[in-house]
DNA sequence: AAGATATGTTCATTTAAATAAACATAAAAG
DNA sequence: CTTTTATGTTTATTTAAATGAACATATCTT
């Protein structure tokens, strides 16, 4: 992605952590899938090129060509906590923390998207 | 990501359907943290523009910019065991059992004991 | 030894990701 | 009501992500 983040050219040592950590995890679950990068970026739907990228945790590749990854391994199912709210103790804590104090007037309920 | 791959364009359901979970989430701490997106973006070193994109799911956007959201949200850590390979029992059987799979074709015999 | 297979590396090409500015709209805050 | 703040939308510009081909290297198989 043109014009790099600043996020994307040096990230954080925690993201970089990750990132390194899930490419060496995919790594290690292909191999033990006995695929090849070829096989395995064919059924992912990317070319081998961004495959090895991924492998070596590149930051600036698609969030889709990582996400793929895990799903044509199985892997994917990993991902469905992140973020959750219900586990996100901090947020909870700040939220509850706002003081509704009388009434909460609510005309129409949610206001998702 | 020019020359998008066909899993940017078109994800796979299960992807699509991560990356929208992803983004609600992401968007649910950050309103819980009474942070604006300029204010978050600003944070992890992105465009609001960027940020406005996560928060939508989109599948191009570059791993860095999701996980660097998440990692200034304090939300990192949810990260940290997606494809751990000690919870893959799916790879850790496979490579017990030493299956041979796709690896190069036989000609004739073949009895690996 | 040869032959096949897997991965790495370089190069050129395509094209959309990321940015910034400007303006619009919609809520909050005053 | 008026002002401010938050977010959405449009447009133009920049530039590197993704691709494929070609070649190199390494490993594995006869």
């Amino acid at each position: 992605m043109p014009r790099v983040s600043k996020i994307s050219k040096s990230p954080p040592a925690a993201v970089e952590d990750i990132l390194n950590r899930l490419g060496r995890n995919i790594r290690t679950a292909r191999l033990r899938r006995k695929l090849s990068m070829e096989e395995l970026a064919e059924r992912v739907g990317i070319s081998r090129y961004v495959l090895a990228d991924i492998e070596k945790g590149k930051p600036t590749t698609a969030i889709a060509a990582y996400l793929g990854t895990l799903w044509a391994l199985g892997l994917l199912w990993n991902m469905r906590e992140v973020a959750d709210p219900d586990r996100d103790q901090e947020g909870k804590i700040l939220e509850r923390a706002r003081s509704p104090k009388t009434a909460p007037k609510r005309k129409t309920i949610n206001d998702d998207f």
